[in-house]
DNA sequence: TTTTTAATAGTAGTATTACTATCGGTTTTT
DNA sequence: AAAAACCGATAGTAATACTACTATTAAAAA
């Protein structure tokens, strides 16, 4: 991931330059799109947004906003993106001054399946909803016929680095196991289910009171998968 | 899960009254939009599908498929019910003689997970191309705004049956275990992901030749978790 | 057998969506 | 001061998602 620094002291996280036709980050009018869209999005959901109903919003025409952006669904990866780099970003500085692989591990997955819930210092983006976003809109953003297109055009490195980062970590621990992606990406694309269903469709998780159910299973089940290959319990039992 | 015997000896598999508007099951003209709508949304992906173009593969009009189905959504759900519905079927005669529930939950996440490469003894329905429109397609039938409504009507009880049932095995084995219904549900929508991102998407899996490695990482996935708690190993270390 | 009714198919239309093209006016850059 | 980039507004198109209405057929009642 990489990221620069701006006047203003803050990160300007970058997202991949195939996915804009022109940079949002360089305008007023680019800010404005990416923060109420943001809004809207959360507030209609995805397949009720249009740029017709943005431009309405943000006082300007919908050939304005396609000059940022090809269609809607270019602007969602861009949301996406964006919280991929940030995560990446989140994950580089909570985890730098632990030494244990062990401990790290089960940091980053703390960080990867906790709920967001603090704005934090990106200026125009609220990452609480971009995070209920993420939650309930962002599998759309691969789950479509021009996946192996965008795919080639890079538009999905910054969830690859995610995936290959943590990997990395559970190859230092156990580099017998064999599955480290395939972990990583069931836990990405598991919390975001749990959490949709845990509002939504509640008999298909638990929902416990008084502890983050979801954080828990998910180091249980990453730690036990991970260790398990190192430490094999020879007393358990075949049925 | 409920079946009913028909006079050609096949079973019809039954789904949630709410989700069409008339059953396809009961006329030609409704098998045909059942047995085509299949062959078209894999092909061309549901975003592109619409009952226009399906209506000129099965010679008819658009109004008439109207009759069937609200809108595609409906058609889309009314699919991936018939899918749990006909996961639930084998799921139970799968594991009908197997006594060793340890055994029974090692099939059924075996099934749960394998690829569908036969079509079986279901008229109109093409289950390997069914199973491709699962993976790519199921998880935007309840990413919607609706869906608090649609759960509300019963849209998605076949969904949870098959999450209940498996579940149910899970508690059978270890009482103890907290989080049976999470465990179920993260590995119903992971084998779907990572099977597209086999595909699609590679580097945020792990490919292996020679074996289904997805089938082997879920049935160790759900036995080391179901079984840690059950025969915890004292000797596991803490970092 | 005729009549009534109910179910189903087909025609034609509307509002909205997802864009594209064009044309002034205003900054910004050089 | 000239050129370039940028923005806003208008208008237009093809396709989509749906609805209202009409026509046809088939079964049930008279």
């Amino acid at each position: 991931m990489q990221f620069q620094v701006e006047e203003r002291s803050t990160f300007d996280l970058k997202v991949h330059e195939s996915i804009y036709l022109k940079n949002p980050e360089t305008s007023d009018l680019g800010r404005k799109i990416i923060h109420q869209s943001i809004y809207l999005i959360d507030e209609i959901g995805f397949d009720a947004f249009t740029f017709k109903k943005l431009s309405i919003i943000i006082q300007t025409s919908e050939a304005s906003i396609y000059r940022y952006f090809e269609n809607k669904h270019k602007l969602l990866l861009y949301l996406v993106s964006w919280y991929w780099a940030w995560m990446n970003y989140r994950l580089v500085f909570g985890v730098i001054n632990i030494s244990s692989p062990i401990e790290r591990l089960k940091r980053a997955i703390n960080m990867l399946t906790e709920k967001v819930e603090m704005d934090g210092s990106f200026g125009h983006i609220d990452e609480v909803k971009l995070h209920r976003i993420i939650i309930s809109e962002s599998s759309k953003v691969y789950l479509t016929k021009n996946v192996d297109q965008q795919n080639k055009q890079g538009c999905f490195i910054g969830y690859r680095m995610l995936v290959e980062r943590i990997s990395e970590v559970i190859q230092e621990i156990n580099p017998d196991f064999k599955y480290p992606h395939m972990l990583v990406s069931t836990i990405i694309e598991g919390v975001n289910h749990q959490r949709y269903f845990a509002e939504h469709l509640p008999k298909l998780t638990d929902v416990l009171e008084g502890e983050d159910a979801i954080v828990n299973f998910y180091e249980e089940l990453v730690m036990d998968a991970v260790l398990r290959q190192k430490f094999p319990n020879k007393s358990r039992i075949k049925a």
